[in-house]
This record gives C-alpha cells, structure tokens and sequence, in this order.
DNA sequence: CATGAATGAGGCTTCATTCAT
DNA sequence: GATGAATGAAGCCTCATTCAT
C-alpha cells in the first residue's frame, strides 16, 4: 500500500518534470495538455488520473520548482562558514541554478505572475511563497549573525535581506530579457561584493 | 487626410486605455478580444478595424504601457537638480507610479514575461525594451555627472544603473507578492537611502 | 431591435423544432449538440449563441414540447359545446396529437423522467409541469359544468381529471411500447366511451 | 462447477442491487460504471466479469427490477380469493412497492423509456416486457372469471385489463412528479373503488 | 466605417473498457 | 479471479476572426 503511494507521487514528479519542460518553453498559459502528455508518453487520460485538471498541474510545477530552489539554497544556508561567504555562495547558487537551466527563468517569471494575481484576489496565497518567505528570513538571520560577530554593520536585517533579495531578482530579470551581458560569475561576483561591500564595518580597508 | 489619421491614432489609444484596464485584472493571456470591445463600446469587428489581431492589440497595449512610464520618468530625468536628488526623485517617482494604480504591476509582469520570452526566441526584440535600456543609460549618466562633480564614488556607471534598476524591480516585485508590507514612500526612500549612500562620497559624515 | 429580437426568437425556435426531431429519435441523453447543428445547418458555435448550454437547450425542447401539446388541446377546451363533447374531444386530441407524430411519445417520457427528477431533488418545478396542471384544472372545471348541468355524476372533480389524464397517458405508454396494438381512434374512443360512461348520469340507457 | 455458477449468479445479483440503488438516485443514463463498482466494493475490472458492459449491466437492472415487481404481484394473483379482492390486493400491493421505496419510480420510467426505444427501434422488445404482458393477461383472467361467476359486467377483458394497468401507471406517474398529493393507500383504494365499481354488476347499490 | 452574428478549429475533460499484475 | 492504472475516443464549449449588412 505505502509503496502504491510512493509510486503514485514518483510518477506524478515524473510527469511534472516532463510539464516542467514545456512550461519553461511556453510558459504557463500556452501549453496543451496533449502536450504533456505527449512528452511524458503517457495517454492523455492517464494525465488526469495524476492532476485532477490543468490548474492543478500547474499548481504542482510551480510547487516542484520551489522545491528545487529552495533545495539548492538550503544547501547554503546550512553550510558553517562565515555570514559573508554563506551570503556570496547564496548569491552565486541562485545564478547557477539559473544559468544552469536557463528556461527556468521563465518559470520564475510565470510564479511572479502567478503569485502576483493571488496576493491581488485575496486568494490563498500560492503555496511556494512561503519558501521565498523563509528564505529570506534565513537570510535575515545570516545577517543578525553577521552583526553579532561584527562582520557587519548594524543595519536593519530584515531590511537588508529584502535589499538582497530584490537586487538578485532584479538583476535575474534584467539578465533574462537581455538589458546586462554580463555572463553569470561576472555578475553574482558584482552583487555579493557590492552587496557584502556596503553591510560589511569597514576594518582596515580604505574607501574604494 | 492628417486629420483622419489623427482620429484613428486617437480612437486606437482610446482602445488601448479600455484594454489596459482589463489587462490590468486579467492579465495577457487571460482576457477576450470581446471584453476589450464592450469596455470600449465598441463592436467586436471594429476592434480589429484598430488592430489586426490580438498580438497587434497587445503589443500596442506595452507600448502605451512603456511610454506612460518613460513619460513620467522623463520627468524627473530631465530637471535640473543634483545628481543624487535626480536618483531620488526617480526612485521615487517610480514607486508612485505603480502605488497610484497598482494594476500596473500586473502590467509590468507581462511585460518582463513577453520580453523574456521574446529574448529567448531570438524574436525581434520588444520594442518597449529600448525605453528600458534608455533609462537605464540616462541613470548611468546621470551617475557620471555625480562622479565627475565628485558627489558619486568613482563607481562603474553601467553596473550601478543595473543595480539601481534591479533594486527597483525586485522590490516592486516583493511588494506585489506581498513579501513586504511596507508603505509606499517608506520604501522608495529606503532605496534610495541605501543605495545612494552606498555611492556618495563620505564627507563628514561619520560611518554609521 | 424589436425586430432584431423577434428573430432572435425565431432562430431560436427555428432551432429548437430542429433538436426536437433529433431528440425524438435519440432521447435527451443521447444526442450530441454537433448533431442538432448539422441538421439546423449552422455552426457549432451558433447554437451556443442561443442556448448557453446542453442543459438550456434542453429546457428549450421541453418547453416548445408542453406548449404545442398545450396549443393543441386549448382548442378544444375553449370550444363551445357540451361538457361530454368537450371531454371526448380532448382525448381523441391528445391521441392524434401523438399518432401523427409518434416520435412524441419520446418526448413525453423524457418530460415525464425530467420531471419527475426535479420533483425528486427538490429543485425548482420543471416549468412545462404548469401546463400539465393547468389542463387538469381545465378538465376538473370542465367535469363541474357537466354535474351542475346535470350531464354528469356528482363525483369529485379533481379525482376525476386526474382519473382522466391517468387513462390516457397510461394507455399513451402501453400504445408506445408495444403493449396494445389498437389504432389511435379506437382506443381513444374507447377510452372516451369507458370513461364517459362512468361518470354520466344514467338516463334511459340499460346497464351495459 | 454447480456451485460455481451459483455463486457466480449470486454475485452478480449483489452487484445488480447495488447499482439498482444507484440507478434509482441518477437513473440509467447518469450512471458511471466506477461508482457501481465503487457502490459494491469491487474493482472497476471486476464489473466487467459479471456483465459483459455497460448496457448488459443495465438490462440486468431492468430484468431484476421486473423479478422483484413481479414477485411482489404474482403473491396477489395466486391467491384464492374472489376476483374483485384480488384486483383490489393488486392495486394496493403496487402502490406499497412504489411506495415503500419511492426510488423505484425512476426505475419505472426508465423502463418505459428504454422499452419504448427498442420498441420503435424493431430490436428484440425488452425482456421485461413480457412480464408486464403478463401480468395483464393474468388481469384479464380474473377479469373474465369475475365475470362468469357474475360479479362482473361483460366486458372486454383485455381492453378493461389494460385500462386498469393504464390507470395504475398514469397516477403512479402523476404521483412521482407531484401533480397529485394523496398519500398511498387513498389513492389505491380509490382506483380500485372507482375501476371496481365501473365493472361490478350493479346488485342492490344505487347509483350514487 | 461599424457592427455583431456566425463560424469551426482547438482544447479540456470524462469515462467505458482493457490488460498486466 | 480480482484489480485498478492506463488509455484515447468522444463530446462540450470557447473564442479569435470573418463578413454580410
């Protein structure tokens, strides 16, 4: 009986990997379900025996994603090594998770889309936000670290975390339509230092 | 004969006013050709009097979008004010642009997802784009200015007026999902607080 | 507009008279709206101009189905003559009504299983049933001239009506499915006879 | 290999229960087989050993519905007691297995429905059917031996049979969809009152 | 020019039936 | 035998677009 269930969600993560796929060509409003189904070569019946309709299937990519995100971040955040340098490899992962699979830009840009419209109908608020909720609570708590020990000034860590945040989405956005060139270490470079650059107390370092 | 392309060009913007509404609630993808025309009062087949089809109508509506807010932009960017006040200004005046009709956001979202999936289609680039990378070129003078009236650190230009941009997006964003709750004008002086701080030079002012 | 209506309601009719034939082959449950389109000779999409969906269209059939039979047997029961004619009148009537177009009878039972599933689910009463209603009144009114003329037995009027339109769709369903093989006339003659004979008041006529 | 089939019948007639019940909430059209199987607690699979599909298992509901009615009234008809009290048992025994479980209607119209389909269709007439001619004849019989031990006029046995099955059905049928209110036992005492009276040869009793 | 009725391709979803276990 | 996961044919309905008025 357990392993029917695990069967069930195994096969049900399979065919989200293949919608994923199509997702991050079409996005999330241009896709058939004939489509996934096709890809995933499975009947378009069987489909439905997985997702109860195409808003749920939806619903379970964007879940998965979060969950692919969230895992390589937490990777990071679990690391022991110094607030400035969790921060920098946290920066650096993003990207990577980025550059690795580029398409996935695009389902992040359909999970802001997404997420917009259920903060705006007061809808339950989409489930893969809290990941980005606790995510940057983590981060905000690398940073209260960072001032305990003095690495960092003072400054407001939740603030700070939002800051950080909004600069990698920022810039995730600007690389995927186009607007930097930079390729992808230059760029994750450029934030953590002028990031950890402007929290960090000044030791001995002159300005610039 | 002018006269008459006048009407249209006026009648088409007319169009365009009524649809962004509707986009505005519903999105790119989500609306009827048939909702634009009875929010406009007009008959269906009159809309594509205006329009060939429904990209036509929708790239119309980016444009109408782009050049509302580059108008408003232009504003600030054009004063005659110190460098930093500029910043501030611009900063601000963005923030208000969305928080007077927050629908907007849902605009905007379409708009980085259209222009993303143009970039990676190697489409013709959105032609709303140019205004983007023309504010940011105008904020990296304007940072240059700064710099060469030695109000600004000797910071690269292009990179700060990336950095300006994406922490403008990725806190709109964070706003229109509801990841911060911060009032309007709180935010944008807190931006550009940060940010500008980050690149003044330091007079007298002692760190922190 | 007036007239824009008016057509409106003759293309719907138009329509309808054209499902009723499909419907009376097939039954509610087993048509498809692609199939009344091709026999009306109009677009898949059309009927949905007409009819928001299956169900409506259904409700449509019914409808036009209750008030033919209805316009059928109002012109007896408005004539001028004696109660007994009148009743006599109503019977042969009903049966001519389903002898000339046997593929009625399909519709009756459909009307009589749709009603009797609203009845059941406490939903609103299906609208033909006031028809149904109606005539009984009608019957019952008719059955009190001919007691107080003097025609008739003192019998319970609305009993009575009911007793009537009892033996006629009882013998209407035995007719249909095979059960009697007498033509239309005779047994609506001597549905008539048996019934009339019971309730008249016994003038010179020897029992039997 | 007896006990086989036996089980195997006995099986089958379980799951027929289980989707009478179901039949007699939605009727035959309504129906899925996956809530049969799901009603009777076996595999979707496993229907399809005991019928071959789905209108198999439909005719069986009909044949057992027919069993069941048939049994109840061939209690009446063998019972040695005089031709107007076995009418009489009849009319109210009837009633009772309507009334006792008032799903059944449903089943009757569905009955109806689908005799007088294969009727007008030339198939094989309904195997049911034969039961209701039947039970007429038998009607007829104690008709006829009414009237040669003199309770009743000389009347025409088959017409008059098929006159009371009509008068049952038809107010059974306005019964179901509420067009008449009484409750069951007035409502068979009447017809078998008034239906009696029409034939009983009038002894001392005058006319009303 | 303006209109909106008509269209039909296209997509989601259902469900009877099969078949490997 | 029993099962239920898988299937895909089939059907409802939507909506961008056309075109006669």
């Amino acid at each position: 009986m357990i392993k029917k269930i695990i069967d069930k969600n195994q096969k049900r993560e399979r065919i989200l990997r293949f919608a994923m796929k199509i997702f991050a060509d079409r996005g999330f409003q241009n896709f058939k379900m004939s489509e996934i189904s096709a890809a995933a070569k499975i009947g378009k019946g069987t489909l439905y025996e997985y997702f109860d309709n195409k808003t749920e299937l939806i619903s379970g990519c964007l879940d998965l994603f979060m969950m692919d995100l969230d895992k390589h971040l937490q990777k990071c955040l679990i690391k022991t090594c110094s607030p400035a340098e969790k921060i920098h490899d946290l920066v650096k992962t993003t990207f990577d998770f980025f550059y690795k699979k580029p398409e996935r830009l695009n389902l992040l840009f359909d999970i802001w889309t997404v997420s917009y419209r259920q903060n705006q109908n007061d809808k339950e608020q989409f489930r893969g936000l809290e990941k980005f909720q606790n995510i940057k609570t983590q981060i905000a708590s690398t940073i209260e670290e960072g001032i305990k020990i003095g690495d960092f000034k003072p400054v407001d860590s939740t603030t700070t975390a939002s800051i950080l945040v909004a600069l990698i989405d920022g810039l995730l956005f600007q690389l995927a339509i186009g607007l930097i060139k930079l390729n992808n270490k230059d760029i994750s470079d450029k934030i953590s230092q002028t990031f950890l650059e402007g929290i960090k107390t000044q030791k001995i370092i002159p300005s610039t």
